[in-house]
DNA sequence: GACAAATTTAACATTTTATGAAATGAGTAA
DNA sequence: TTACTCATTTCATAAAATGTTAAATTTGTC
């Protein structure tokens, strides 16, 4: 995901801190939007979807804590970053900070360079995991090597590009299923990136090349399936 | 590695400091010890290898600061794990904490929840490498020794700088498997410093000029792992 | 057979990595 | 301190690999 594409909401009262950290963040390129109150922020959440989210403690009408306990118990937003923005003094915010469900947290006043690496390391954690994704699974003569990121075919080790690999990966996760494309699109390609219809058959063909003509099968109309 | 073989050496001046700390993470489980001044706690480091230092920054003979430096500096202690206590005030320690080489910092007063959370954070790293820890490791015709700093690479013997020396290590402690940038960034790196995209890069070819082009696998997209 | 959908190939675009060189930082010895 | 060295990081550019698109062709379904 290249850092334009990845959303960051801010969320604080006071003009001037979300003035500093939009400048900040925007330089960084990262793609910004802000809130004035908690309210706000929970509606702008819910529409944009961001990755990461900033919340001042201390707001009118719905402060920090509440806000984000309503963002985690909303549907989609359980697993986004959420770090709070304290004032020195509030030590007593971060105990219910993390209870609410923080992160982190940002104390003010606000450093450029240490907010700008504490939302780089919480950021890389995005990308750390494959949870979920089983390290080695054999199907049928293919064994999926995750963790050396190769597979073996009828005892032939052979290296794919990414794309191949996350493909294959998704349609031997369930032989025999079909997987429409616009469930592969978004598994594959993940729901921000857009690109041709006709790209997945590209690579079909790639893997078909490389695997075998008959493990795909096409579901005109619908998608495609691996079979053993 | 369990808990009880965690060793957490605490160092502060003030008894009911210790006190709460060593109450709060005794309760957890974990093995403490305590020292109540620098020179002390550089003593103690030296003699019982903990795996995390809790430092009070502001104490009488030798500061926080100044056995930060001393211990990262020491032979078998680089890479523990240093965290610096600072009371709210001392805005200024955090920047010098981690000048010296602090992981993270806890501030005072301290609260248990956010205190044993942190330091759970901190210890995650270590668990995962229980396996990698060995004091000297041989893959194929290369000896790492960790101990004193070194490798073996066909006989020859090589120093290594530290980056490179961690970073080898790091591939190595499981050859053939694919280490993600992320994954790589945050074990070499560590959590809080953030370095470009192109430093890893050029390490790795570092690496290859060193101990030779084959054993580096690239593997675009993804990240780069270790072959014999 | 008509038509939409899928395949195929090759050209094209983009992304990612490699590399050389230079800037910055840290440590050391004079 | 100052000068010097080595480690580390950044930058610019080149090169490679991967990914996407377009267009002609084929396939399958009604």
């Amino acid at each position: 995901m290249k850092k334009k594409d990845i959303r960051i909401l801010l969320v604080d009262d006071e003009p001037d801190i979300l003035e500093i950290l939009s400048y900040n963040l925007s330089a960084e390129g990262y793609n910004i939007f802000t809130a004035s109150n908690g309210a706000d922020g929970v509606a702008k959440a819910k529409k944009k979807q961001p990755h990461l989210i900033i919340l001042d403690v201390m707001m009118p009408e719905m402060d920090g804590i509440e806000a984000c306990e309503i963002i985690r118990n909303t549907k989609g937003l359980e697993n986004t970053i959420i770090t709070f923005l304290t004032a020195r003094g509030e030590d007593y915010s971060q105990v219910a900070g993390f209870d609410a469900g923080a992160d982190d947290y940002i104390t003010k006043p606000i450093k450029p360079k240490v907010l700008v690496s504490k939302i780089k390391g919480l950021l890389r954690r995005l990308k750390e995991d494959d949870a979920g994704t089983e390290d080695i699974v054999k199907v049928g003569n293919i064994i999926i090597n995750r963790e050396e990121y190769k597979i073996i075919n009828d005892g032939v080790e052979l290296v794919l590009p990414r794309k191949e690999f996350e493909l294959l990966s998704l349609l031997t996760s369930k032989p025999n299923k079909v997987f429409k494309r616009e469930v592969i699109l978004d598994r594959v390609w993940g729901n921000e990136v857009v690109v041709g219809g006709r790209t997945i058959d590209v690579h079909i063909r790639k893997l078909r090349e490389k695997i075998g003509e008959d493990h795909f099968k096409t579901i005109k109309g619908v998608g495609y399936k691996f079979v053993l």
